[in-house]
DNA sequence: CATGAATGAGTGTTCATTCAT
DNA sequence: TATGAATGAACACTCATTCAT
């Protein structure tokens, strides 16, 4: 399953953050869960802080990468966000560690501000890309780009809690059309 | 300012948790910060789990105070959650450091699942009784309770943290009004 | 023995250090022999580093007070400097360690250049006066201070070294008188 | 340069611990410095007591040979141990870091006792001869053999400090009649 | 009640050594 | 012979907790 050590190792690393957050999971248990010597975990991290900070990086990345699917595609900003809520909706389901790994690490005051949404990441940009074009078209509510960029995040967040406990609705037209309709009622500028 | 040991020390705790995180904030740091011995942060609380879990609660149990502040005098879901909104954004962003400790506790795997929204906070409830009563009237979505609540909550985190950065939208009574609009185009069922 | 914590803990760590030398001895070693528990250790040295040189230090002062002894009364750089190599003396074979811990101070890479008679040390600064005056009455070789300082550390470890193996010889008057005269035979400016 | 990888090695290492020190210097470094793997120097070497061994053994060989050149011509006590002198002084300038290898290991509480001038060495013995025969002829104080040759040591060392800061001495004729005395007032028995 | 010196299990990290290639 | 990835014991250091005062 693991391509190589490093992604051995991540993976063994986001398992054990996910269980014990960044602080609880010793790097002896990182090794153990990896299958690996502690000191092993030195030939492809700098220190913990190091593979914390890669482990993030991996999930982000992946995330990243899974919601653009497709969106080139779609003309609009409503619909490009409605097709982005399906996207990380599904990965977040069949990654949630992933999920939970990038929400630890943005919640820590040691790595950052505690922000879902943070200026740094990559979602930020394409997300804030969406609303300045849907606001230049008059497409979406008069307010400023980030705030439509976090209640989008947010609201998102909530479909994807509820999936979680509630996987079946994934595949349930009628459930994402309401969603499509949230999205839209709460962002677009009504004419 | 504090009234007892008690409160100075969960207060002392909560910027120490804030700046530090739960577990980067040392029981030294703490006891620093409170103007008592080390030893006697023992007195008061058994551990630091037991420190971390009532300083939680302290900012958990004011957060709903103020949230339902005027609520009850309020007819029907959508204006209770719109003044609800407006109660815990004046209120968090006179307390950033209260919610922010709210947020750490969530999102630590030690002591919690990583929902903003769960079960066991009082906020749930309050939130929940009113879905459902708008949900029962047919002034709400046709969406589960705990969906909609969480949706709330996530629209409420990014008017929260948009205010953060921009206090002075908190007298804006535009920026209110289009608040408002976004949770009921979000929330509202249509007709 | 030991007066307070610290010297008892500097003791045990000087006894360490001579053993096993800097690097060698650890710091589960240093506190076992202090009969201290190992954090203990940091409670009164920032680190082991900081350890070593205090260690050091205490050795380096009792040293050079030893050395010091009834010096002032004497008059002439010839008879200071024989008197101070029975001092030096008589203090070492007492304190073996204590000159031991000097040595392996002033021999370690990382804390010094590995000259026996170094410009930092109180020694030198006392030494240096003594040549410098006895230069000027025309009392000693016209060489460099620095090189008849040093010449006379010589020397002196010589005669230590010698006692410590004969321990006897420390009270022979004849033994000291031809000590004498080689520091004489040495040093002096012949006529 | 290096006739061998055995030879290579060496020479690695001494570089490795003169800056580092026996303890601080590690493998890793010193194979890189070689320009071989790590693996490598265990082809050669047992373990890095075995290297350090080694390296010094190397050292001090040369060190010996260099000291010997031309004393089995000199007749007398006094003018071999000057010649001596000079012997160790322009090698060691020529090879600073081999003088210092030797010296590191004398005084590592791991390897040696901490004396410049001890039994085992090669030294001892050649001086040791130098002395009792200038004991027997009555041309040296009338001291013990080890201390005369401890004394020699020690005003070497002297003499050598010097001129690693004062190289331009080495070539200077009254600088070594001056120590030539030195030495001979010090160990010459007087009439 | 309050203290803070003392504790020692636990942490992240290093490094001499091994061994499959 | 030569390699360098892997190892794991050992290290310096931290910090929640205790307890004699």
């Amino acid at each position: 399953m693991a391509a190589d050590r490093r992604t051995q190792i991540l993976e063994a690393a986001i398992d054990a953050f996910c269980e014990q957050g960044l602080d609880g999971a010793g790097m002896d248990d990182i090794a153990q869960r990896a299958g690996v010597a502690k000191g092993t975990l030195y030939l492809y991290f700098e220190n913990k802080d190091d593979l914390i900070r890669q482990a993030y990086w991996l999930c982000h990345q992946q995330d990243v990468e899974a919601c653009q699917a497709g969106l080139d595609a779609i003309e609009g900003a409503i619909p490009k966000l409605q097709r982005r809520l399906r996207n990380v909706s599904a990965w977040g389901l069949a990654n949630p560690k992933k999920i939970r790994m990038e929400m630890l690490y943005k919640s820590s005051p040691k790595y950052s501000k505690g922000r879902r949404y943070q200026t740094q990441t990559l979602q930020y940009q394409t997300i804030d890309k969406i609303m300045r074009d849907g606001l230049e078209r008059g497409e979406l509510r008069r307010l400023p780009a980030p705030l439509l960029g976090e209640t989008f995040f947010g609201i998102g967040a909530a479909v994807f809690y509820y999936l979680c406990e509630n996987p079946e609705k994934l595949d349930d037209e009628d459930f994402w059309h309401t969603c499509d309709e949230m999205i839209a009622g709460c962002l677009r500028q009504p004419p």
